[in-house]
DNA sequence: CGCTAGATGAGA
DNA sequence: CTCATCTAGCGA
């Protein structure tokens, strides 16, 4: 959080990629805890099958009546909440999903919401596996439907502070978990991290 | 290691 | 019915 501000709302009024890729190695300010996005994945408003905006008319109103930068929060698979945050004004509106963290703040907070039931005589999992993943991080961090809709632009403690330092080595590799629009290479992530959800496949480029 | 089944509910 | 997930449990 040194040399880093919260980033302002012009930073999210441009195209989702650029969005999700300077967002790695910027920081996930959420309260007491905060973590250095190491993962994101974008999703394009339009010609984006995998994208909410394709199939869910509420998510489309939801672009309509929100601002850059406000939290698109959604419960997935029956249990996990997955947190994005809205892009828009720029060439193409859309959103970036946080997909994982390495954690810089509060790691015995983020291990109590992971871990409820680890006790002092058990191993604690490593720091790699607390915030590696959209649902892990949500868990970990404390987000859930309470923050859909909030604007991330207000408040330094809940906000995306950055930039990025300008040594931060990024890849860009196809997204996780979709089976629609699955070959655009919009998954986001900082090369030779061990905190990533998933290490980058064969396709993976420098970007 | 890798692979898979199953949990569990909202949206359309 | 599908789904932007995760973990335990199984087998090699």
């Amino acid at each position: 959080m040194l040399n880093t501000k919260i980033l302002p709302r012009t930073f999210f009024q441009r195209d989702p990629i650029t969005c999700a890729r300077e967002l790695v190695g910027c920081e996930l300010v959420w309260n007491s805890c905060t973590g250095l996005i190491v993962e994101t994945e974008a999703y394009t408003a339009t010609g984006d099958e995998a994208s909410h905006t394709f199939s869910r008319p509420s998510t489309r109103l939801f672009v309509a009546q929100h601002q850059a930068g406000t939290a698109y929060v959604y419960f997935n698979y029956g249990m996990y909440w997955l947190f994005n945050v809205l892009v828009k004004g720029g060439p193409e509106d859309g959103f970036v999903l946080i997909r994982a963290l390495q954690p810089t703040r509060g790691l015995p907070a983020m291990r109590r919401r992971r871990f409820p039931k680890t006790d002092a005589a058990t191993r604690p999992k490593p720091p790699e596996a607390v915030c590696s993943g959209p649902g892990k991080l949500t868990i970990a961090m404390g987000i859930g439907g309470q923050h859909h809709g909030i604007d991330l632009c207000l408040n330094p403690s809940m906000a995306f502070h950055g930039p990025a330092h300008p040594s931060i080595r990024r890849l860009s590799d196809i997204r996780i978990g979709i089976s629609k629009s699955a070959h655009f290479p919009w998954r986001f992530l900082a090369a030779e991290n061990p905190f990533v959800s998933a290490r980058p496949t064969p396709s993976a480029r420098i970007c």
